[in-house]
DNA sequence: ATGGCAGGAAGCTCCTGA
């Protein structure tokens, strides 16, 4: 079973690239972030014609969140139970025995401002609502863009990013939390190195020169990750024309 | 050096992203 994240930056604008790589890569089921679009203009037609039936929320101009899957989506939920939040963000749904969990974490903006503790709050609310999923799916996995990088072998200079968002220490230690209620970084199941990024700034030319973060991630809880045999990072598609900022993170399950 | 780039909505510029 192949399971994806990618943070596409617009639906509308990727849809092209999006069609491209499903047929290439061929995924069993795939998290898509940032789709900028109100939930009803998802591109179905063109999606179930690449063999693919989705599940959307999503919302104009910010945020929205996809699963897409070859076999039937079961059981959706929009959002975290329990905690009101006009922002979509989070999808959810069983495919072939496996909880799906798609998130898109916020962003933060800065230490300090309010967008941050909406963050660290948000992380929160995420964290304690995935522990009770986890008691309910045995097999679950949370896909998505976490907006954090876990570890200084995660960011290409980590002096420079000490204490900024997306690394600060309050950033990571919640990262940790929530891999302590029983979920697994797939990547470092598999690969331990540095310079496995996810991300590269648009601006300064970071991605030809190597200035990237590693903040999209796939967690997998005990029983899946049992079953992790790879987990790449497909840093073609930031490579192509026209590329989101974010590459597609694939784990291949037994 | 607080720049740079991309997308969206609006509209000849600003907000947000990370």
């Amino acid at each position: 079973m192949k399971l994806a994240t990618w943070n596409i930056n617009s639906l509308k604008v990727r849809l092209p690239q999006l069609l491209s790589w499903l047929e290439r890569e061929r995924p069993d089921a795939v998290c898509l972030q940032e789709t900028k679009l109100e939930t009803p203009k998802f591109p179905e037609q063109e999606v179930r014609a690449a063999g693919y039936e989705a599940i959307h929320a999503g919302q104009k101009t910010y945020n929205g969140v996809a699963i897409l899957s070859r076999t039937p989506l079961t059981g959706a939920l929009v959002g975290i139970s329990g905690y009101s939040d006009p922002q979509q963000r989070v999808i959810s749904a069983s495919v072939d025995g496996v909880r799906i969990v798609c998130a898109y974490v916020p962003n933060g903006q800065a230490v300090d401002s309010d967008k941050y503790r909406y963050k660290l709050e948000w992380l929160g609310a995420f964290t304690a609502w995935l522990d009770a999923e986890l008691a309910r799916h045995q097999s679950l996995a949370v896909l998505g863009d976490f907006n954090i990088a876990p570890e200084e072998r995660d960011v290409y200079d980590p002096g420079a990013w000490e204490g900024q968002v997306l690394f600060s220490q309050a950033e990571r230690q919640a990262f940790r939390t929530l891999l302590g209620i029983g979920l697994l970084d797939a990547l470092r199941l598999v690969e331990q190195g540095d310079r496995l990024f996810t991300w590269w700034d648009y601006r300064l030319n970071a991605f030809k020169r190597g200035m990237g973060l590693r903040i999209d991630h796939i967690l997998l809880s005990q029983s899946l990750a049992g079953r992790c045999k790879a987990v790449r990072i497909d840093r073609e598609m930031r490579a192509a024309e026209r590329p989101s900022d974010h590459a597609p993170v694939i784990a291949e399950l037994r």
